[in-house]
DNA sequence: GAAGCCATGTAATTGGTTACATGATTAG
DNA sequence: CTAATCATGTAACCAATTACATGGCTTC
């Protein structure tokens, strides 16, 4: 075949990219996922066994049963194949848009129909959601221990989710300032 | 019925508020979203046009026929019932998840395995796709003119795009720096 | 002995996009 | 006279989620 990775989907990439980093049951691929690349990727079991499935027959990953006494379980693992493949997917060259759906800045967008007070609420929910946001990311910190000062780039991306937040959080004050000056 | 607003998604909502912002065709809808909130959120005709048919059907909006000449046209308001559901979506109390769903960050995470300047020209990626956003958004400019001092809600929305992509720009900018000193 | 976690998997539905079809008008 | 824009609409398709089904192991 001409490129082993021209038929593969995102959730692919990620399925692959959690085994890559060691994960290798499909439920441990969720549970890595939940903890780490949630906040802009999400993915279900109905998406990865049958990528699983997929990558098994396009010899990308490998698998043998792994189970834990009585309950099943199968082992995964990269093969040189599919690594390359994973390498390859990294370094492409593509559009990489960036794609947010908030409803609550579509919310904000339309609020300047509100009363002040209203407006201050919707304000005040959305630099909360970021707080909550942050406190979530922070309570992560991944790759335990002191800064490891090199390649980290789980905490990397981590760093954007807050940096994000606090961004966020910066207009919110600043716009809530401008709009009732005695507060400043 | 009890809650005229609870059978509707939150695309109904973009439709109804862009309607309270003036815009009166299926086709200004679009427009306007993409000149806006398109950002943060985006809708398609297949989405608009059943949209306001189910809209009106709910006497959330009325339309009158308002051809340009003998190409067909309809024109759509609001309802003293549409603009009181819209009002209650936007003082709803209500979780809003942020769902940011970005290929770049889900690259960037598994960058550990790619060498130094891969990884480098990764992060460059990034950081240019940042600087465009911020060019486009620079050049929207809504509600044109000199600073409104008070309520600009479409503005807010703009800066919060804005300081997004400057944050991401200052993490990638710290995590270079890091990595590679000598260019500090 | 019940609740919760480990573990795999599927069916049905949802929500949305893409692509198309149609046709009038305006700008170059 | 051609391309772009205005304008409305539908059909087919796709990606992804929800919800469920099954069953073993662990902890209280």
């Amino acid at each position: 075949m001409t490129d082993p990775g021209a038929a593969l989907t995102t959730p692919d990439f990620v399925v692959l990219g959690m085994i890559s980093r060691g994960a290798s049951s499909g439920y441990e691929i969720k549970k890595w996922v939940a903890t780490s690349i949630r906040f802009f990727w999400t993915i279900s079991e109905a998406q990865i066994y049958p990528s699983l499935e997929r990558l098994e027959r396009a010899a990308l990953v490998a698998s043998r049963p792994a189970p834990n006494g009585r309950r099943r379980r199968r082992a995964f693992e990269l093969t040189p194949a599919g690594r390359r493949v994973l390498h390859d997917w990294l370094v492409r060259a593509e559009p990489m848009p960036f794609e947010l759906r908030d409803v609550a800045l579509v919310r904000l967008f339309f609020a300047d129909s509100l009363s002040r007070p209203e407006a201050r609420a919707l304000l005040d929910a959305v630099r909360r959601r970021s707080e909550a946001r942050i406190a979530a990311l922070q309570a992560i910190e991944p790759t335990a221990g002191p800064a490891q000062t090199d390649g980290d780039h789980p905490r990397l991306t981590l760093r954007m989710g807050v940096a994000f937040h606090q961004a966020m959080i910066g207009v919110c004050d600043a716009f809530e300032r401008e709009a009732d000056p005695s507060a400043g």
